[in-house]
DNA sequence: CGCAGGCCCTGGTAGC
DNA sequence: TGCTACCAGGGCCTGC
């Protein structure tokens, strides 16, 4: 599933493909892609048309692109959502939500999401960065993301960690993947209460997020190519580095026990029963 | 305000 | 074989 390390590969792509090209015309599939977007796709499409596109931007999970007239093309790749490029003319793929075609007559990029989570909307409010996102925690690796201030209102929560960490309003980009692997390097488990860390476990904690989404994005930019606007998260170019997620009934690369998956959230949590000791006091 | 849980969505797969 | 149930889970929304 797509969470910072894919989205960053994905914002890398569009860098590429996307900024200084003009869009010459929109084509939207489906109701539910536009649905952040209440003015409906004839209004999108309207506003789309002969814009520039000017950079391509990021934070935590969401990523736009900022256009020649400020407005921003907000995009949110849900579970399933890709953009890909392809030649005009080239079949429509299964799931196409959208198609942005552009004024050089070049390649052109297609929106494709097959369990319609994602989402696109453009955003004219004349903001830095989408209204949308404004609520949204800058990301860990954010060179602004502010470590004392995470760490005093992680401290102040009263609720277990991975819920904290993915809550987006207080630090984004992390999901269910790098919580469980960030969780499982730092050796804590995922029930522990924030209100029980001390400043140096928040400190450590931190510094294993960090590592996992800098290990996953070095090794999604190695299997990155210039025509091919990566990527769907479910391709599993870092699976084989993963240590708990996915790996129930295997021996923890650590220690040798073998992981366990919980349900935790309504979703599946992978920890090792022995480095990731179930606390005294949990908070589910 | 903080926090928890429901809901949305579809294709693959396990089980009967 | 064909049906049902379950699974994946990010983010918005509601209710307490």
């Amino acid at each position: 599933m797509p969470e910072l390390p894919e989205v960053e590969t994905v914002r890398r792509g569009l860098d590429r493909f996307a900024v200084g090209r003009t869009i010459a015309d929109v084509d939207i599939f489906g109701p539910r892609t536009l649905r952040r977007h209440p003015a409906g796709p004839a209004d999108f499409v309207g506003r789309l048309r002969g814009r520039r596109v000017v950079a391509a931007c990021r934070r935590g999970k969401y990523l736009w692109l900022r256009l020649d007239d400020s407005s921003h093309l907000l995009g949110h790749l849900g579970m399933s959502g890709q953009f890909l490029t392809a030649a005009p003319g080239d079949p429509d793929p299964k799931h196409l939500r959208a198609r942005f075609r552009f004024a050089d007559a070049g390649p052109e990029l297609r929106f494709v999401d097959q369990r319609t989570f994602g989402g696109l909307a453009l955003d004219d409010s004349g903001g830095e960065i989408p209204a949308a996102v404004v609520h949204i925690a800058l990301d860990p690796i954010d060179p602004a993301f502010d470590d004392a201030a995470f760490a005093d209102r992680l401290r102040r929560r009263r609720t277990g960690v991975k819920r904290a960490l993915l809550d987006q309003t207080l630090i984004s980009g992390v999901g269910n993947i790098y919580a469980d692997e960030a969780l499982w390097r730092a050796r804590m488990h995922y029930a522990r209460g924030t209100d029980t860390l001390r400043r140096a476990d928040v400190v450590h904690l931190l510094e294993q997020v960090r590592a996992v989404l800098d290990d996953a994005i070095t090794a999604g930019g190695t299997s990155f190519d210039s025509l091919y606007v990566n990527v769907n998260g479910e391709s599993g170019y870092f699976d084989r580095s993963l240590s708990a997620y996915g790996r129930e009934g295997e021996p923890c690369p650590r220690c040798g026990a073998l992981i366990r998956r919980e349900r935790f959230m309504n979703r599946s949590s992978y920890r090792c029963p022995r480095c990731q000791r179930t606390p005294r006091e949990p908070r589910w």
